[in-house]
DNA sequence: TATGAATGAGGATTCATTCAT
DNA sequence: AATGAATGAATCCTCATTCAT
């Protein structure tokens, strides 16, 4: 009966997170974050009980974003080096058409108030993209290495080319392709 | 301000920070890391002008060390293979023993206390090995790849590789031959 | 604003507030204190203009209870001492099988939050009390003493013996006849 | 070789605090103590870890000196009563006459964070004291009492008392000697 | 009238940096 | 130069009260 608790102030108050964290850091105030979502400072903490809270959900909603965009309409019927670029491409090109998140998960992966069971959540997110390279890597040179190694170097190859792309917009799409060749040639 | 008297005490503070940093991380109290090295808090600013300018300094060193390391005892009339290989073993080994280390510098890595003037000389610091992987880049894939962008490839892999190798000391150093024949397809 | 509709609803947050002030002090908030009671945070203010409001009538309404229960029953046709021991021993029988109440008062006896005029009120409702200490005063050693003086200091024992018979209920009893005995000595 | 910790910023700290906590009870800001010492924020928290430990110290203190003061000069070659007769005086004399130490002990008595261990020093510092009143009961129709009891029943007439001395300051020695003759025969 | 979200002033504490000794 | 106390801006969070629904 009383005035709803909104989810148009929530997504304000992440995107807003997501501005400002990119260009001011993990230590930026949450007044800042209030004011630049066009709410009041006490108003954020009827949505998140913490700063840390914030955080946390944010790293979540970012990741599975980022995985979801990854394998959307994924072509399961090709083989998979064309699954594995169709993920890569989508992956590495929503990365570098939103700087601002992609920086902001770069504030939060290091970041000390990330929990492990946020970490976990969106470890869990990206299933589909380690299912995928499980597939890719099956009979490959890697197929004795821990899935989660094989994840990770993937990922830091993935996070390496999205600055380069970033950073040289010119040559985005070769760095992507570039990259992409690279990877496989280390799994496949 | 005059050249300050004591090396040992500079030292003493990089230590320090190291340590601090490594489990406090960078938002440690600079009278923490102080206190950490047997120094009054005062006298930190003696020897560096702010917190940010330590912070640089620690960075400049650490991957400077890092990169001496690596290249030490360099095999360089043996081949290309090889001379990477004895690199790319002591780093992470280096890396994997000195955990603290690694991890104020994975740290520091984001701050946005880092200037660009200390990236770049942390840069030029890695010109050995730099060097060293475009020789090893010439005639395979990625020969017509930024070296920068290739350096930046294996530089990632390596960080990956450290980490889990500090988690899975066990498996230490198959981490450490898998990720290297998995870089060395990917470039060679 | 019109008169609240229901007076259910003010006991309940009369209620509640005694027992959340009595652990938790003056300063908990007045969400706790309608989330106990059942009620939203905001109903709280449509039977209350304000938090000292609530403590105010909270103070008033304890008082008034305590001297109602003391005088319950008051054998008038029986000798001053057995009277005040009646009004004595109901007293404080009642405060010590009510600690969250005579806790509350005790906050509420020292709050700021508490005006003259409510002491005045309350004050007033004791006149029963005083009239019957009056006459046990009359020809008493403190028969030239102002009678809110010696009013003041039966209540001040009476609160210390309250506290030990909660403190010590063992010997309940035998600490509220010893007081009474002191009491008595000192005035008649 | 540095500035000194200054007792004269503490005790302005602690005089400071009497002051403000006297008429703007313990809700007073830290800052507006600092701000009345003479003294920025940031310092009052080098000499007390937070605003409970001053406010811990701050009761202690206060109840040491009223103590003290109390038993000062006390003629043991004299009968019990006129060593009680001396105690009381002094103590209430300097309760009347320092009304915001008394106000702010009364604030203080009812604190929540006032620790066990801090009631315990200053039951302790009493002490002196509880001995004059045991000595006093001795023979007494309250020698089977628990000593504690009859030292809270006798603090809590010299609380009232205070308080009508200073309310009535016209009457003050009389209240003094009229409840000094209660107590009196109370427990003699 | 009931609800509970919105508001924003306020407050304890921290900490980089300065400065008296 | 060394020390550590002094400074005060900065920040997260609370909570009484208001107001939209």
């Amino acid at each position: 009966m009383a005035r709803p608790r909104s989810d148009d102030r929530r997504s304000a108050l992440m995107s807003a997170a997501i501005r400002v964290v990119a260009c001011r850091g993990l230590g930026a105030p949450t007044a800042t974050i209030a004011k630049e979502a066009g709410v009041s400072n006490g108003s954020l903490f009827t949505y998140f009980a913490t700063k840390a809270d914030l955080l946390n959900q944010l790293y979540i909603e970012l990741k599975s974003e980022m995985a979801a965009v990854a394998l959307d309409g994924l072509p399961t019927e090709r083989d998979m080096r064309s699954q594995m670029l169709h993920m890569w491409s989508r992956w590495l090109r929503w990365a570098a058409h939103s700087p601002e998140k992609r920086r902001t998960l770069a504030h939060l992966d290091v970041s000390d108030d990330i929990t492990p069971e946020s970490r976990q959540i969106a470890h869990q997110t990206m299933a589909g993209i380690a299912k995928l390279l499980e597939l890719s890597c099956a009979n490959g040179p890697m197929r004795d290495a821990p899935l989660g190694f094989v994840v990770a170097l993937m990922s830091a190859m993935a996070d390496t080319t999205i600055d380069f792309m970033i950073r040289d917009p010119e040559h985005s799409d070769d760095h992507c392709t570039t990259a992409f060749d690279a990877m496989w040639r280390m799994l496949a």
